[in-house]
DNA sequence: CGTGGTTTTGATAATAGTCAACACGAGTGG
DNA sequence: CCACTCGTGTTGACTATTATCAAAACCACG
């Protein structure tokens, strides 16, 4: 998942293209805080997320870290680089995945819709990458915070009579990791946002859009 | 291209797969300054740099804008999101490009070998557009200008004699619109990267690296 | 109810941005 | 061949934004 708002595609259609082809999907649970993968490892499958959230990391030498992506229902995770898994990936809210074997990549192509479907998939994966390249490269810290509330209301928002809320899988910490910003920062803009009534905290982790507007107008201000 | 240390495959090799594929890459030149295609065109070629560079481009509605990577020899550029290109490709430095038909993306694949290739190459593109999020997201100025001279060198540097330089086919604005920074901070890193003799200018646009393992070093500072 | 981790808040500092002036170089036309 | 101009690059002074460091508040959980 990335702070995008990229034209939707039905998930469950590419879903269907990958388990109507040959290649049998096995789903299992995914446990909080377990790795799914590490970097470094052999890619034996590729994930595709039907439940819960996950979380795509990578560091830097000295510690620094960057969230590369969260694994939303419908995302599929796992794509290889020379054979190997190229960020950690964990368990933020238990759920399923189901897995796609990896002979799904290869050139001896065992079912080329699958493949095809797949490259699909990598060219979305593409342009969702570099709307985030916008994000990280040339917007300020509201700017990048409002988005991203936006764009994961979109995802996983839930409405209940007139009122629209999103339960945050990650922490501020996250949230900043995949922003580049600081945990006190979007702390400091989540209260901005509170304060000024455009959303309203119901815990931790409930947000409720209250003004969906005036969020979408600072999630591209100019000035 | 971007700002990447990663594991190095021959290029040529990829290059080979899709030429002796039974696809034919028609070649032709590329005047400064053109446009290559344009955000929102219809995708009918995706194009492989043999000489010269390319700019990748998108914009902010209000104007500002993020270089999304430029297009080094043997790159592929081009790739569509929903049929469309998803950014502007115009010419930095004039060259060539040979042109692969888009039906090698579809999924009544004419070559299946061809797509097992490009997909190859969008799992690669994946990897380093990775690698780009650090840079943008957790990298200081200073970190994000020595490590794109790196970059740059690593792929178009020359060397004469014990000599090493790279003559830069984009202005500063380009580097700092790729690296989410301003022109002033760029040229002002320049400025003391020649200061403490790392670099050397020649020309505007020759840098010569004077030490490199000071650079390495500045590239990824954690102090 | 205490303990540990996360979040929030505050005070201060550092980094990079802004605005403005000036320098430089390439290309143009007198 | 020498101004002149235009675009790009550099430098300076100042500002704004966001990071840093530190403390307090809050929550979840045993």
């Amino acid at each position: 998942m990335y702070v995008t708002s990229q034209i939707k595609v039905n998930p469950v259609e590419m879903q269907n293209v990958l388990e109507s082809s040959a290649v049998r999907s096995d789903e299992h649970k995914t446990r909080k805080g377990s790795y799914v993968f590490r970097e470094g490892d052999d890619v034996d499958y590729l994930y595709q997320v039907k439940t819960g959230a996950l979380r795509l990391t990578r560091l830097l030498e000295d510690g620094r870290r960057q969230i590369i992506a969260f694994g939303l229902p419908g995302d599929i995770v796992g794509f290889p680089s020379n054979g190997a898994y190229h960020a950690d990936c964990d368990v933020l809210t238990e759920g399923s995945v189901s897995t796609l074997p990896k002979s799904m990549l290869e050139s001896d192509a065992v079912c080329p819709q699958a493949q095809s479907a797949l490259l699909n998939i990598a060219l979305r994966e593409i342009n969702a990458m570099q709307d985030h390249f916008l994000v990280l490269g040339r917007k300020s810290a509201d700017e990048k915070v409002t988005s991203f509330l936006l764009a994961l209301t979109e995802r996983i928002g839930k409405t209940s009579g007139t009122k629209t809320y999103v339960d945050l899988p990650m922490s501020r910490a996250d949230i900043a990791d995949f922003l580049g910003l600081t945990t006190e920062t979007v702390s400091r803009i989540f209260t901005a946002l509170r304060k000024a009534e455009f959303i309203a905290l119901e815990s931790l982790t409930r947000v409720v859009i209250l003004n969906q507007s005036a969020l979408e107008r600072l999630s591209e201000e100019s000035d």
